[in-house]
DNA sequence: CGTTAGCCCTGCTGGC
DNA sequence: TGCCAGCAGGGCTAAC
């Protein structure tokens, strides 16, 4: 089994026997998963879930930046990687070589590759009867679309987030896959969402909150039909859409 | 197999 | 002003 929780003061000597000394050849991403590949072989993964944050300082925190600082990396040309996470949902664990593939397969494509199309999706959809909205949020199914991604790519695609996942027609899942590919970019672009405590490797706010249509913004005008934003709990997870514009 | 409820965890918000 | 229930939610596990 993984050893899942590194940040457990129980757990953490092997954590630290496994990372100390340790180069990172390459970082990359999978689904929300960070990914620094070791040379060891072996994987660093960090998922920052909710209020995780990685932040580089030049010398470790002190006084107040220690506060819900939960690991603390320092790299030979003095500068620090620090993992802050106030409500402590956010995981990091070292990730064997051996178990790799079998570890990334449990996840769905990637919602960016070119070759994740409208027929694709579509597909992907098959015959289920979940809501659309709870289908995207489904990591073993397509990959890295949180809560927002979700609201937001819905209203764009003009879809109700209720609607069963294998009733969307071509045409729509043609839209879906459109509006969740420009919603993703555009969350890229402008460096994330930035609602409470999200903050990039410099310690900078993401700016995508800025242009949220339905998210968190129940009772206000819809952007395209001047109708209030609705407030609904899909699958647990509260639910933003426009009740005029999404079918 | 497909799907869903419960849990983790802390800080903020809203209602009284 | 203070108190506190409720909410926020990604992903794992257990249960159906």
């Amino acid at each position: 089994m993984l050893d899942h929780l590194a940040v457990a003061p129980a757990r953490a000597s092997g954590f630290k026997r496994q990372v100390k000394g340790q180069s990172i050849a390459t970082v990359g991403r999978r689904g929300k998963y960070l990914i620094f590949e070791l040379d060891s072989g072996n994987a660093l993964v960090i998922h920052l879930r909710m209020t995780g944050r990685l932040t580089r300082c030049q010398k470790p925190p002190t006084g107040d930046g220690r506060k819900h600082l939960r690991l603390l990396f320092r790299f030979t040309d003095g500068f620090c990687l620090a993992f802050h996470d106030t409500r402590r949902l956010g995981k990091a664990f070292v990730l064997p070589e051996s178990e790799s593939v079998a570890y990334w397969e449990r996840l769905g494509p990637e919602p960016l590759a070119p070759s994740f199309t409208g027929a694709r999706l579509k597909r992907l959809l098959g015959e289920s009867q979940r809501p659309v909205k709870s289908f995207l949020l489904d990591q073993s199914r397509i990959a890295g679309i949180g809560n927002i991604y979700a609201d937001e790519s819905l209203f764009l695609a003009g879809i109700h987030p209720l609607r069963a996942a294998g009733g969307l027609s071509g045409e729509e899942a043609g839209r879906l896959n459109k509006s969740i590919k420009s919603i993703l970019r555009s969350a890229i672009a402008l460096q994330g969402s930035s609602i409470d405590t999200y903050r990039d490797s410099g310690g900078n706010r993401g700016r995508f909150q800025d242009s949220f249509r339905v998210h968190r913004r129940q009772g206000d005008p819809c952007p395209r039909c001047g109708r209030p934003v609705e407030k609904i709990r899909v699958g647990g997870r509260g639910t933003y859409f426009c009740p005029g514009c999404q079918h």
